[in-house]
DNA sequence: CGGCATCCTCTTTGATACTG
DNA sequence: CAGTATCAAAGAGGATGCCG
C-alpha cells in the first residue's frame, strides 16, 4: 500500500546541502532535463527521454518531485485524457542550476563516441546556450539536424536561436552523423574539414554555421 | 585488497548526464563545497567540516574523486607530515555550479531552525556571492559572527569582503546567535530590529550591515 | 591522533514482469 | 498509456578495529 519515504536529509545547515536535499537523489535533475527542454511531458515521453531509468523509479520520483514541489501533475481535461508532468516555477528556477553543471561536463562530450545513447532534443542546451545569431538583420534560417531517427532544426531568426523538433521545411545546411561530430561543430571544437573527416555528412551552405558559433574573431 | 567500483553512469550522451555521472554521488559536492570554502584540507579537517558523513564513505569518495581528476592528494613533505586532499583546477571550476546550486537553495534558508548542525565556515557562500562594499572609499572593518563556538568575521576593505576564520581584533559589528538570524540579515531577508526581538545579539555599528548588504535603493 | 579498512544492517537502485 | 509489483544487487550509514 502507499508508504512514504524519509526524505533523506544531509542535516546541515547550508544553502548547498538544503537544495542537495531536493534535487540530489538520482535521476531528479535528469527529469527537470527533460521537463525543461521538452515541456510538460506524459509519462512515457518523459521515459523516453530517460533512457536507463527505471519505470518503477520514474515513478516515485514524480511523486517526491510532486511533493516538493517541483513538478506539478496536471490531470489534462477532456481531448487528450493524460495526465502531464510539467514544472513548477521553483522547478524552472533550476535552469541556471542545469546550465552550469552542463558546462561544467561540455569538455567530457568531446570524446570520440562511448555506447552512451543519444535523444535529439539533448541539443537544447548547446543551442540555447552557445549559440547566438551574429548576423540579427540577415534573413532567417533553418540548420537541419539528423543524429536520430528523429530529426531536429536549429532556427535562427532575427537575433534568436532555437532548436525546433522535426525537420526543417527548405534547410540552408543540413547534418548527418553521429551526434558527437555536431557537438564538437556547434562548440567549435572541431573544424569542418575535421567533423567531414570523422563521417559527418554535411550539405548546404556552412556559412549558416558562422553565423551561430563563437568565431575565432570574438572580441566582445 | 584493492578493488575498483563500476563507475555507474546513466550512459547518456549529453553534458549533463556526464557531469552527474562524476558528480551526482551522494556527498561529492559537498566535499567540493567544503574544499572551495576550507582550501586544502586533512582527513579530519573534511570529515569535520561534513557531520553525517560516514568514514569509511568519506574515505572512499575521495579516492573516486582523485581517480576522476577532481580532488588531488598531496603527501605534506616534511614539516606536518600529514595528507592533504586539495582540488584540481578542474575541481575548482564546480565552483559556478555550487554557486548555482546554493543560490537555489538559499530560500530554503529562512525557516526558523532546525536541528540541523552548523559549521561557520559555511557563512563563506552568503558573503562572497552575496554581499558586496558598497562604500569602497570607506576605511576597512570587520563584523565578527559568533554563531558556533569558531567565531569568523567578515573583513571589508577597499571594495572585497572576504570571510576570515577566528575572532577579529577590532570589530566594528558583533553578531552573536542563531545562525539563520544572521543568514537572514546578511541577506535582507530580516530587517535589525526583527532579527534583535528574534534573540540576535548585535553590538556595534549596524551601519557596518548596509555597507555590505543589499540595500532597497539598489537600483543599478 | 590521522587515515583509513572491515563488518554489518538497512535503504535505494536496477531489471523485468505484470496490471487497470 | 500509466503506472505497480517483485526481487536481486549495489550503495549508504554506523560501529569498530587496525596500523604507522
Amino acid at each position: 500500500m502507499g508508504y512514504s519515504r524519509a526524505v533523506r536529509s544531509y542535516g546541515q545547515y547550508c544553502s548547498v546541502a538544503k537544495a542537495l536535499d531536493i534535487i540530489g537523489d538520482r535521476w531528479t535533475l535528469l527529469i527537470v532535463r527533460e521537463l525543461l527542454v521538452q515541456g510538460p511531458c506524459r509519462y512515457t515521453d518523459l521515459r523516453n527521454g530517460l533512457p536507463g531509468v527505471a519505470s518503477n523509479l520514474l515513478s516515485s520520483r514524480l511523486k517526491e518531485m510532486e511533493a516538493s514541489g517541483l513538478v506539478v501533475k496536471q490531470n489534462a481535461p477532456a481531448p487528450v485524457a493524460t495526465t502531464l508532468f510539467s514544472l513548477s516555477e521553483r522547478g524552472r528556477d533550476l535552469e541556471p542550476v542545469l546550465t552550469a553543471i552542463g558546462t561544467w561536463g561540455l569538455p567530457m562530450m568531446t570524446s570520440p563516441k562511448s555506447d552512451d545513447v543519444f535523444r535529439s532534443q539533448w541539443f537544447t542546451f548547446v543551442v540555447t546556450n552557445y549559440l547566438h545569431d551574429r548576423l540579427e538583420h540577415e534573413p532567417a534560417l533553418d540548420i537541419e539536424l539528423r543524429a536520430t531517427s528523429d530529426a531536429v532544426h536549429i532556427h535562427v531568426e532575427h537575433g534568436s536561436v532555437v532548436l525546433c523538433r522535426g525537420s526543417a521545411e527548405d534547410p540552408t545546411l543540413t547534418l548527418s552523423g553521429e551526434p558527437s561530430l555536431m557537438m564538437g561543430l556547434l562548440t567549435n571544437q572541431l573544424s569542418l574539414d575535421d567533423a567531414r573527416a570523422l563521417g559527418l555528412d554535411i550539405s548546404g551552405d556552412t556559412n549558416a554555421l558562422k553565423r551561430i558559433t563563437a568565431g575565432d574573431d570574438e572580441a566582445d
